[in-house]
DNA sequence: ATATAGATCTCGTCA
DNA sequence: TGACGAGGTCTATAT
């Protein structure tokens, strides 16, 4: 495609709200939160309605470049080729990518605005937790499920027959010892909030898994590892494609 | 554009490798690491030729449902619409989208494997620091720059005057509390792995900016705070953005 | 394969 | 607006 065809084309299309990708031979350069140039091959270029741009290589999940929703976006013709030019005043960034050749474009007003449900996340953990605390223990009794409180962002949060205080910290995949200092600094501010003594206060990771590190760390602080496995997990992806099989 | 022009030409895409935009009015399921439901709406699809299926809604910087490079992806005709079911082997998880209408298509034979060049990143920092230790105090004297070894994964390692050692943690960001507890772990180790008293392994923490509460946990355990920026930001931003304001 | 931490992380949520 | 943590996080790197 003719590339004075193409402004034309894309300066209409913004004037519309219009959605719009092309594919073109380009070059990049990014900076403000970091400086990133990407030499000239071909890519992907989604330029959204409420200008977001993303630049996609023809391989690959992420965008290699990219600017946030609200970028100032236009296009400059040049001697030999053009210029497009995003910018964000909020994060105080730009990209400039030179247009060589473009080998299609595609615009079109999309009507969406519906929101995607989801299930199975660390929430849905903590509250099967909360709904079923034997899974944990025998003698956890779990008083409440709060994630923002004076108390801090704790997933389950209770006691045991003893009277000592229990904090469950549950995470979706194998446990870090990142996710133990997580909980280990949960322990040490209610321990300092209540007045109790750093034994009073256990701490209990719960995930399907833990790293060698993590659980020595864990011990070594005294606190326990349940393994419990997020809800919906795996059972309803072998029953689905059990299904999908009989197609 | 109808369905039956739009599914031959997706097939005749997919056999030749290339990758693949179009809008259409979808719904969307998605099972494996969570559960997730999209009503119908507009959207954009692409499928690359590494077989990576990103699904964006007109708004906002992410997709809105992906399917990683090398899944299985193939159309099927049903009775009043097509379904694209994706899979993925690896990560056991799938995608069916429900098409109802495709507003337009287009696809072509991208040619790139370029490598982007990326400077501005933590890494830069704690070169820079390592270069210019003057920065974090007249008395630091780094002695390397090592992030994967035995003492664990420490930005800046060194000592200073008196002999303590010193273990300095960089963010190209505001530091939080996970960031404080981060550089805590390393200083633990150190003292342990070393056999040195706490008092003598010094922990400072490099960033442009600390929360309050961090900065507070920082002080009780003994740390210091060292404002430090990342390398080229702001600074470059300016200075081309007076080059560019002249354009 | 597992472990660990950064990311131009993004995004939601709450004080 | 800042702070804090989750994410279908993803990606890179070292063991």
């Amino acid at each position: 495609m003719e590339l004075v065809e193409f402004k034309v084309k894309f300066q209409e299309s913004i004037a519309r709200n219009e959605s719009i990708v092309f594919f073109c031979s380009c070059e990049i350069a990014y900076s403000g939160r970091a400086e990133a140039f990407l030499a000239r091959g071909d890519r992907i270029i989604v330029v959204k309605a409420d200008n977001t741009l993303l630049i996609h290589q023809p391989e690959g999940g992420n965008p290699i470049n990219y600017m946030r929703p609200g970028s100032k976006i236009e296009l400059q013709q040049l001697d030999s080729h053009l210029l497009l030019k995003a910018q964000n005043l909020d994060s105080k960034d730009y990209i400039d990518m030179q247009i060589f050749r473009v080998y299609s474009f595609m615009s079109h007003k999309l009507e969406d605005g519906i929101k995607q449900e989801l299930a199975g996340n660390e929430k849905d953990m903590s509250d099967m937790i909360k709904d079923h605390p034997e899974i944990i223990s025998p003698e956890f009794k779990p008083l409440s499920r709060e994630e923002h409180t004076k108390f801090g962002f704790i997933d389950v949060f209770g006691h045991d027959k003893k009277g000592n205080i229990v904090i469950v910290e549950c995470k979706r995949y194998t446990a870090s010892l990142q996710c133990v200092t997580q909980l280990r600094r949960y322990v040490e501010k209610i321990s300092e909030l209540k007045g109790l003594p750093l034994e009073r206060v256990k701490g209990i990771m719960a995930s399907p898994s833990i790293s060698t590190n993590a659980l020595d760390m864990l011990k070594k602080w005294g606190f326990e590892w349940k393994q419990v496995n997020p809800p919906k997990r795996l059972e309803r992806y072998n029953r689905d494609q059990k299904t999908l099989s009989v197609f």
